[in-house]
RNA sequence: GGGCACUUAGCUCAGCUGGUUCAGAGCACCACCUUGACAAGGUGGGGGUCGUUGGUUCGAAUCCAAUAGUGCCCA
C-alpha cells in the first residue's frame, strides 16, 4: 500500500477546485428545479480575507453545497462593494506618495487612479476565497460601482425622491476644517484631553444685577448663543420663567428655555444653548423653535455671523476671548477638567460640528413593512434573541444621511441653480428643463459634489446583482429572488440587512431573503477583537496552508453557534486537521483490506445494521438540526458520527484479525456495505470538509464522469432500529465495562478474559461476537448462574456479567461492592419517597410514574445480586 | 441615563412548552498503552449543589421576583 500515512490537503485542494471549476458546477442558471440562493455580503473592495470573512463564507458554502447536493439549482452569488471611504482614503495616500494631490488633479482624473486602483487590488479576496473552497459562481461576480449597479443606484435616488422618500435637509455633521469635509462617526477619534470649564455669567434682562452662570468648555461660542437652558424642576431657576438673558459681549437676547434634557448636576445647572455648534443644542433648537446662528467659517475661523474677531481661528479666539470676559467681569471662574475631544482620523483636526445640508431617505415608511415581515416571520433571523434588537430599531428608526463629501462613489443626481433651487434627474439637460418649466433661473447651473453612501448601492445588492432594477422581468430575477438565506454580522443588522429588506418591500414587494444567519465576531483568546493595528489576527491563507482548507473550515465552525463569538485559537484548526487525518486513516483501513466470497458473520451483519440504523437517524437528526440553522451542532453531530461511531465502533468491529504477518479477508457483504456507509458518511461531511471528501469520494471507487461527491444525492434520513440500536449498544456497554475492568487491575488488552452474564439471559450470538472481539472476551460463557469465585461483577444496563479474573483480590473486591452498594441503597430509598408520596402518584404522569416503578425495581435487582456477592466474597 | 441579552465542568457551549436525554458535548486534564488505519492515535477515568437569595410546585438548570456580575444597542 503506497497511501501516506496522513492526508496532503495542498494537492487535493488545487486539483478539486479545479475540477470543480472546468465542470462547472458552481455555475447557476435558471431551470426547472427548485432554486436555492444566496448572495454573499460584498466584502470591501480593498480588503484582503480576515478572519471574520472566514468564519462567514465558511457558513454560507456549507449551505450552499448541502443545498446543491439535496438537488436544488444552487447559486451563490459573489462580488465586492466599492467601499468609498475606505477605498478613497487608500487612493489618496497612494497618490500622496507620488506628491499628486487629490484636489490638484480633480475628480475625473482622480477617479481615473480610483478605478485603475481597483483592477489591480480589486480581485485579491474572491481568488482568496477561492482557496477556502467557496463554491460561488464566479461568472455572476458583480461590483457596486459597475455600469448596471450604479444606474440602479442612481434610479432609485430619483425615484425615491419622486416618491418624497428622498429629500434634501439640513444636518449636524463631524467636519474636519482641515481636510474641509465631513466624516462619518467611525472616522471620529475620541481623545482624552485637559481643558478648562469656564464659569461664565449672563445677566438677566431687565433686572438689576442679576445673573445666571452657565458652564462651558467652549467660550467662543457663546456668540453663536440662542437661548440658556434649565431644568423645569430646578428650583435655583423656577423664577426665571418667561424671562430673557443677554450673551455676554455682544449683549444679544436670548430666552431660557425649561427642558428636562439638562442635567441639574452638571457644572451650574444652567446650560448655553448654541444650535448651530452642538449636536445636543441643535436637537434643543428644533424642539424649542431658536434660531441657529453659524459663526464658524468651512476652515475653522470665525464668520461675521460671531460679531467679533472675524477671521480668526477658533483656538486662538478661545484664549482672547476668555481674556476678554475675566476683563469685563463675566468670566466667574474656571475649572481644570478632563474631557473627550474628537478628532479626525485622517487629519488629526478637531472636529466641529457643523450644520449642512445634506440628502436624507426618509425612514418611517420604509421601515413599517421592513418591520412586520420580521415581526410575522417572513423572515426569520437566527438566532431569534436579534428580534428584539431588530424591532427596537426600526420603532425608533432615524432618517438616513447618504450625502458623502467623497468623490469614490455614485455622484448624487442632483443639480443646483445659481439661487440654490434643486433639480433631481439623470442629466444637466432634464435639470434645465426642469428649472424652467417651474420658471427658475438656469444659471450657474452645476451638480452636487457628493457621493451617496455605500450602503445606498449595497441596499440594493439582492435585485441588482439580477439585474432587477434594469429589468424588472428577467428571468434570473424572477426565479432567485426572494433569495433563500443571508448570513451576516450582527453589527450590520441595522445598516445593511434591514435596507435590504426596506429596498425588497418598496420595488419588489417581497422580501429579499427569507434567513438571516447572524455569526459572532471572531475575537482573539482574550477576547479581543481581531484588528490590523493589534496584531492578533491570523493570516487566513497561512492557516490553510499550515492546516488544510478543510482543516481550517471545521476550526471555524467547531465553537461558534449562530450568534456566539468565536474566541479563535490555533488549536481549533488543529483539531480540524486532526480530524481530517482521522477520516483519512479510517479509509486506509478499509482500502487495505482483501476482500473474499465467504459467508458474513454474525456480528458482522449486526454491526452493519447498526451502522446504517445510526446514519440514517443521525441524517435525520441533521436535517433538523440544519432546519433551524444550528450549524455549529450539526457539525459536532457529523464529527461524532464519523469518529465515534464510524472509527472507533463499527470498523473496530468489522476489522479482520491480523494473523502470520496479513491481515485476513474480509466478506465481500461486510465490505461492499461499509464502502455504502462511507460514501454516505462522506456525503453528510462534504459541506465542512469539501476537499477530502471528493478526495477520498473518488478514491474509494472508480468514478465515471460526473460522479463527483460535489453533485451526489444528499443522504436520505430515517428512523433507524431502535431494537437493534438497543441490543448492539448493550453489547457495548458491556465492551466497555470489561475495558474498565482492565485498565483498574492493569490487565492487559491481549490477555483474554472469560465473561458471561450471571443470569438466565444469555447474549445473542452476534452480540456475544461483537464482545468477543471488542473485549478480546474468549468464548462466552453462555451463563454462569451467579458469580463464581475469583471473577468481578460488572453492569451493562440492569443486566450483571461476571468476569472471570486471572488473579483476585477478594477484599478490594468485596470493599468496592459494598461501596457500589452503599450507592444503590441511597438511590432507592429516594426512589421510593418519591413512590411513596401521594401527591406525586396522584399528580405526575403516567410515564414518569412507570419509570420511577422501573428504576426501583432494576435498583433492587441490582441490590440483591450484590449481596449475594457479597456473601460469597466474605 | 434608557433598552435588550447573558451567567451550566478549567475553556467554548447544548439543554425547546417544568418529570428518561437531567446534569450533557467537544476541547483541555489525569492514568495506562510505541497493538499492524491513525501518537495529528487508542482505552479508561476525574471534574459542575446549573451566579446568589427568595417564591410557585408533589417536583425547578428549566417558571416568577429580587440581587450581583458580564456583554450589546441607543443616548
Amino acid at each position: 500500500m503506497e497511501i501516506p500515512k496522513r492526508f496532503e490537503p495542498k494537492e487535493a485542494e488545487e486539483k478539486w477546485y479545479r475540477h470543480w471549476m472546468e465542470t462547472g458546477y458552481f455555475r447557476s442558471v435558471p431551470d426547472e428545479r427548485e432554486p436555492y440562493t444566496v448572495v454573499i455580503p460584498p466584502p470591501n473592495v480593498t480588503g484582503v480575507l480576515h478572519m471574520g470573512h472566514m468564519l462567514n463564507n465558511t457558513i454560507q458554502d456549507v449551505l450552499v453545497r448541502r443545498a446543491r447536493m439535496q438537488g436544488k439549482n444552487a447559486c451563490w452569488v459573489p462580488g465586492t462593494d466599492h467601499a468609498s471611504i475606505a477605498t478613497e482614503a487608500k487612493v489618496v495616500r497612494l497618490l500622496g506618495e507620488q506628491g499628486i494631490k487629490k484636489s490638484a488633479i480633480g475628480r475625473e482624473e482622480f477617479l481615473k487612479h480610483a478605478f485603475a486602483w481597483k483592477e489591480k487590488y480589486g480581485g485579491v479576496i474572491l481568488e482568496q476565497l477561492k482557496k477556502l473552497g467557496a463554491s460561488c459562481d464566479w461568472e455572476r461576480t458583480r461590483f457596486t460601482m459597475e455600469p448596471d449597479l450604479s444606474d440602479a443606484v442612481i434610479d432609485v435616488f430619483i425615484d425615491l425622491h419622486k416618491k418624497g422618500l428622498v429629500y434634501r435637509g439640513l444636518r449636524m455633521v463631524n467636519w474636519d476644517p482641515v481636510a474641509l469635509t465631513a466624516v462619518s462617526d467611525e472616522e471620529v477619534i475620541h481623545k482624552e484631553v485637559n481643558s478648562k470649564l469656564y464659569y461664565l455669567r449672563y445677566a438677566v434682562e431687565g433686572a438689576l444685577d442679576e445673573w445666571v452662570t452657565i458652564a462651558t468648555t467652549r467660550p467662543e461660542t457663546i456668540l453663536g448663543d440662542t437661548a440658556v437652558a434649565v431644568h423645569p424642576e430646578d428650583e435655583r431657576y423656577t423664577h426665571l420663567k418667561g424671562k430673557r438673558v443677554l450673551v455676554p459681549l455682544i449683549g444679544r437676547s436670548i430666552p431660557v428655555i425649561f427642558d428636562a434634557y439638562v442635567e441639574r448636576e452638571f457644572g451650574t445647572g444652567a446650560l448655553k444653548v448654541t444650535p448651530a455648534h452642538d449636536v445636543n443644542d441643535y436637537e434643543l433648537g428644533k424642539k424649542h423653535q431658536l434660531e441657529t446662528i453659524d459663526i464658524l467659517e468651512p476652515n475653522g475661523t470665525l464668520s461675521p455671523a460671531a460679531q467679533l474677531y472675524i477671521g480668526e481661528d477658533r483656538f486662538v479666539v478661545r484664549k482672547k476671548i476668555a481674556k476678554q470676559l475675566e476683563a469685563e467681569g463675566y468670566l466667574v471662574k474656571t475649572e481644570d477638567i478632563v474631557n473627550k475631544v474628537g478628532t479626525s482620523e485622517r487629519t488629526d483636526a478637531v472636529i466641529e460640528p457643523r450644520l449642512s445640508l445634506q440628502w436624507f431617505v426618509k425612514m418611517s415608511e420604509l421601515a413599517k413593512p421592513a418591520l412586520e415581515v420580521v415581526k410575522d416571520g417572513r423572515v426569520k433571523l437566527h438566532p431569534q434573541k436579534f428580534v428584539n434588537t431588530y424591532t427596537y430599531w426600526m420603532e425608533n428608526v432615524r432618517d438616513w444621511c447618504i450625502s458623502r463629501q467623497l468623490w469614490w462613489g455614485q455622484r448624487i443626481p442632483a443639480w443646483y441653480n445659481d439661487a440654490g433651487d434643486a433639480a433631481v434627474c439623470r442629466t444637466e439637460a432634464e435639470a434645465i428643463a426642469q428649472f424652467k418649466a417651474a420658471g427658475q433661473s438656469t444659471n450657474g447651473i452645476h451638480q452636487d459634489e457628493d457621493v451617496v453612501d455605500t450602503w445606498f448601492s449595497s441596499w440594493l445588492w439582492p435585485i441588482s446583482v439580477f439585474d432587477g432594477f434594469k429589468d424588472p422581468d428577467n428571468a434570473d430575477i424572477k426565479y432567485y429572488y426572494p433569495t433563500n438565506d443571508l448570513v451576516t454580522a450582527p453589527e450590520i443588522l441595522f445598516f445593511w440587512v434591514a435596507r435590504m429588506i426596506m429596498a425588497g418591500m418598496e420595488y419588489r414587494d417581497e422580501v429579499p431573503f427569507k434567513n438571516v444567519y447572524l455569526t459572532g465576531i471572531v475575537r482573539d483568546k482574550i477576547g479581543r477583537k481581531m484588528s490590523k493595528s493589534l496584531g492578533n489576527s491570523p493570516d487566513p491563507l497561512d492557516l490553510i496552508a499550515k492546516y488544510g482548507a478543510d482543516g481550517v473550515r471545521v476550526g471555524m465552525l467547531l465553537t461558534s453557534p449562530a450568534g456566539n463569538d468565536l474566541p479563535y485559537d490555533d488549536s481549533l484548526c488543529e483539531q480540524g486537521r486532526n480530524f481530517s487525518n482521522k477520516i483519512w486513516n479510517a479509509f486506509r483501513l478499509v482500502k487495505g483490506w482483501t476482500v473474499a466470497q465467504q459467508e458474513q458473520p454474525a456480528g458482522h451483519a449486526a454491526a452493519v445494521a447498526w451502522m446504517r440504523s445510526r446514519v440514517d437517524r443521525t441524517t435525520a437528526e441533521l436535517d433538523g438540526l440544519y432546519d433551524q440553522f444550528r450549524i455549529s451542532e450539526a457539525l459536532m453531530t457529523t464529527y461524532k458520527l464519523i469518529w465515534d461511531d464510524l472509527c472507533s465502533w463499527y470498523l473496530e468491529s468489522i476489522k479482520p484479525a491480523y494473523a502470520e504477518g496479513a491481515s485476513q479477508p474480509i466478506d465481500a457483504a461486510t465490505y461492499e456495505a461499509t464502502i455504502g456507509l462511507f460514501e454516505d458518511v462522506l456525503c453528510l461531511l462534504h459541506p465542512y470538509m469539501p476537499f477530502l471528501t471528493e478526495d477520498l469520494w473518488h478514491h474509494l471507487r472508480e468514478r465515471k464522469e460526473g460522479e463527483d461527491i460535489i453533485v451526489a444525492a444528499w443522504p436520505k434520513g430515517g428512523a433507524g432500529d431502535a431494537k437493534l440500536e438497543a441490543e448492539v449498544q448493550h453489547a457495548f456497554d458491556l465492551v466497555s465495562a470489561v475495558r474498565a475492568v482492565r485498565n483498574e487491575r492493569g490487565l492487559s488488552p491481549k490477555e483474554p478474559l472469560q465473561v458471561g452474564p450471571s443470569g438466565s439471559t444469555p447474549l445473542s450470538a452476534a452480540s456475544a461476537a461483537l464482545v468477543d472481539k471488542l473485549a478480546n472476551t474468549g468464548a462466552l460463557a453462555g451463563s454462569f448462574g451467579s458469580i463464581p469465585a475469583g471473577a468481578t461483577a460488572v453492569f451493562s444496563g440492569a443486566t450483571e456479567y461476571a468476569v472471570l479474573l486471572p488473579q483476585m483480590d477478594a477484599a478490594a473486591e468485596a470493599k468496592k461492592a459494598e461501596e457500589e452498594l452503599t450507592y444503590l441503597r441511597g438511590f432507592l430509598s429516594s426512589v421510593e419517597k418519591k413512590l411513596g408520596n401521594e401527591r406525586f402518584v396522584s399528580g405526575a404522569p403516567p410515564q414518569v410514574l412507570e419509570n420511577e416503578r422501573k428504576k426501583k425495581a432494576d435498583a433492587e435487582a441490582k441490590i440483591k445480586a450484590l449481596e449475594e456477592r457479597l456473601a460469597v466474597l466474605r
